[in-house]
DNA sequence: ATCGCTGCAAAAATTTTGCAGGTAA
DNA sequence: TTACCTGCAAAATTTTTGCAGCGAT
């Protein structure tokens, strides 16, 4: 809570009640949340969807939260956890779009070994995993190729 | 040019102006394109880009081309060579948007340790990688914090 | 002669922006 | 009081869809 104020308030910005309540929604789910589930969720006569927009925007850019792409053309963000650097990604389910917290990372030297030999500095990644999850694998054994 | 040909008799399509014109574009770039950049590469009164959007949602089911997504709101697309799997990554500036294509990939094995773990099965990933290639931090030494 | 494909236009869906009034600091 | 924020509305993008006619097979 005060992690919010303190950040905000080294960027000159205000502690406001979309803003408390946006964070709030983010805290209580751990997974990606588009803008619209998020408006969905604040209860949209509570917050208009352009104030959600401008907020997650803002709070990206304080590193705040995390903005996701799992290629269906939404953006999905994420709360980063207090005091951590927060970097994962996600194993997602192409048939119920479950979404798995993965902690496996793209090897740190691999990583720098590529930026060296092109040359490219401040290098980072982004790692999604796609598959079926075992639920919907059985559901659906065997999908008769 | 026959593998066109093949693949869409395989699928009953059929091998129309556009469609030629759009591998075509696609062959002359080794980069992923975005629709509105094909639809300006082939002319826009040549094709409309309603059908450079249907044509590459086919392409992309028969396995022709891949679809990337680099997180700026925009798909973009890149032939698969020939006979090739085509797995591959890729390396932007975030600052000119150069892209380079890298072939580091995601350790199999890692992969596969993860989709154990978590009982999914056919598992695929999506990793791109971003920073700031050469030239650009030569004309940007140091961005003064 | 089919059945798919294209162009044109309209519609959806996502995200951004302008502006007047309201509110945190 | 001074910025910053919010809601509302409009606009800008990206992508999808309906339909009548054309074209590949």
């Amino acid at each position: 809570m005060g992690e919010l104020t303190a950040a905000l308030r080294k960027h000159s910005r205000k502690v406001t009640g979309p803003r408390q309540a946006i964070l709030e929604v983010l805290r209580r789910h751990q997974h990606p949340l588009a803008n619209r589930e998020i408006h969905r969720a604040l209860g949209p006569e509570n917050c208009d969807l352009a104030t959600v927009y401008r907020n997650l925007h803002t709070l990206e850019g304080m590193g705040l939260v995390r903005r996701y792409d799992f290629g269906d053309g939404t953006a999905r963000f994420e709360l980063v956890p207090e005091g951590e650097e927060g970097h994962h990604h996600h194993l997602i389910c192409q048939q119920c779009a479950l979404i798995v917290e993965v902690e496996e990372c793209f090897p740190e030297e691999l990583e720098q070994a590529l930026a060296r030999r092109h040359g490219f500095t401040g290098i980072t990644h982004r790692l999604e995993f796609f598959g079926l999850c075992p639920r919907c694998a059985a559901a659906r054994p065997t999908p008769a190729d």
